[in-house]
DNA sequence: GAGCATGATTCTAT
DNA sequence: ATAGAATCATGCTC
């Protein structure tokens, strides 16, 4: 007998074989006739071929028929080309896995699998590329961020909700009222939103290890690669990213339905009450040589009207821009502020039995009405 | 409804 | 950041 005779013969589980056996082509052709394995490398990687062919239901239905023990013959085992080691054990599937992996035609096999393995993974190669960040996602993920849904929670929810608070019109109130409605309905949105999302991202964590265990599992009957799993930790990541994709573009919606309704709301101003425009009148005619209230002042004055800071920092600039463009139209207005002004400081001073000069006298900036101390113009 | 008044917004300059 | 200027949108009066 030749080496590559031996070889074979060895490799295909022929060990029980006699030399003689071996070399003698009858004694192989009678052991063949009885159903015993074939000698022939080629005829076991067919068979094995054809095994990976088969659902796992039809291999294990030839392989372990219900009734095998009874129906055992040495001419079944023969067909599946091993020894009698693997295919005479109990009924029982985990015995079975536990015969394939002792089987000493396991490494062979693998390597056959490997083999495949290698070719279907050369070709599906290059199909499933990274996917450059969607721009629609990010598109969704600034407008939350600016929202506000998303990322660190503002204190006022968003811009649109300080334009809110802003929007206070002739009933104040009403401006708070919708303001916080508008922060409230905002974190309403924002608590859904993050829910969602944590809800999400657990479930995807949790398919993902399910999968990645399975794959594990499966790892030690056929080749899986770490590639191979992160490709499908990719796969499982981006169906979960199209779900996410959907709950931002819903959420989107959500906070531009908010926000259109409230700032429609802002566009319906209201004017200031006729008290609030006095006390901004009065104020601006006392201090026409300096219209520009601190913030201290624009504080108290937004107290005193119930208005907003922006709103009196409006008021200032809209007068300031209109009394200059036509001094004369105000002429009257800041005559009448000017006598009720020096009224009032004339009562304080009587008061307090002391002279006291308007509140600011004016002296450059805004041009100023003409008055005499008794109020007469 | 026209015209004016007025609060809010936007753009520009400082 | 703030003020000035232009402009918009709505309210009010006639």
């Amino acid at each position: 007998m030749d080496d590559q005779t031996r070889m074979l013969a060895s490799m295909a589980g022929l060990g029980g074989l006699s030399q003689a056996d071996v070399s003698d082509p009858d004694s192989v052709r009678k052991q063949q006739s009885l159903g015993q394995p074939p000698q022939d490398i080629g005829d076991i990687l067919q068979q094995i071929m054809a095994i990976t062919d088969e659902s796992l239901d039809e291999a294990q239905a030839r392989c372990w028929p219900e009734e095998a023990p009874a129906q055992w013959t040495p001419q079944r085992e023969g067909e599946l080309g091993g020894s009698t080691a693997g295919c005479a054990l109990p009924l029982n599937f985990q015995h079975r896995k536990h015969a394939l992996n002792c089987h000493r035609m396991k490494p062979a096999l693998f390597s056959v699998l490997c083999e495949i393995k290698e070719k279907t993974v050369l070709s599906i190669r290059g199909v499933q590329e990274e996917d450059p960040p969607d721009p629609q996602i990010m598109r969704l993920d600034n407008m939350l961020l600016a929202e506000g849904v998303s990322g660190p929670e503002k204190g006022g929810g968003s811009a649109a909700a300080a334009a809110a608070a802003a929007a206070a019109g002739g009933s104040p109130n009403d401006g708070s009222i919708e303001h916080s409605d508008y922060r409230a309905k905002l974190a309403q949105i924002r608590q859904i939103y993050h829910s969602e999302l944590e809800k999400y991202e657990q479930a995807c964590s949790e398919f993902t290890n399910h999968v990645m265990n399975l794959l594990r599992e499966q790892s030690r009957t056929r080749p899986i690669s770490p590639k191979e799993i992160e490709r499908m930790v990719a796969i499982i990541h981006r169906k979960f990213s199209s779900i996410q994709m959907q709950l931002k573009q819903s959420t989107c919606e959500a906070v531009m339905i908010l926000r259109s309704r409230f700032l429609d709301a802002r566009r319906k101003r209201r004017n200031f009450n006729k008290q609030a425009t006095e006390v901004l009148n009065e104020y601006f005619y006392s201090h026409l040589s300096n219209p520009y209230p601190s913030e201290e002042a624009k504080e108290e004055l937004a107290k005193k009207c119930a208005i907003t800071v922006s709103q009196v920092s409006n008021w200032f600039g809209n007068k300031r821009i209109r009394y200059k463009k036509n001094i004369g139209k105000f002429q009257e207005e800041a005559n009448l502020y000017a006598v009720k002004t020096a009224v009032d400081a004339a009562n304080v001073s009587a008061q307090a039995s002391q002279a006291n000069s308007p509140a600011t006298p004016n002296s450059g900036g805004y041009p100023a009405p003409c008055y005499t101390p008794d109020g007469r113009l």
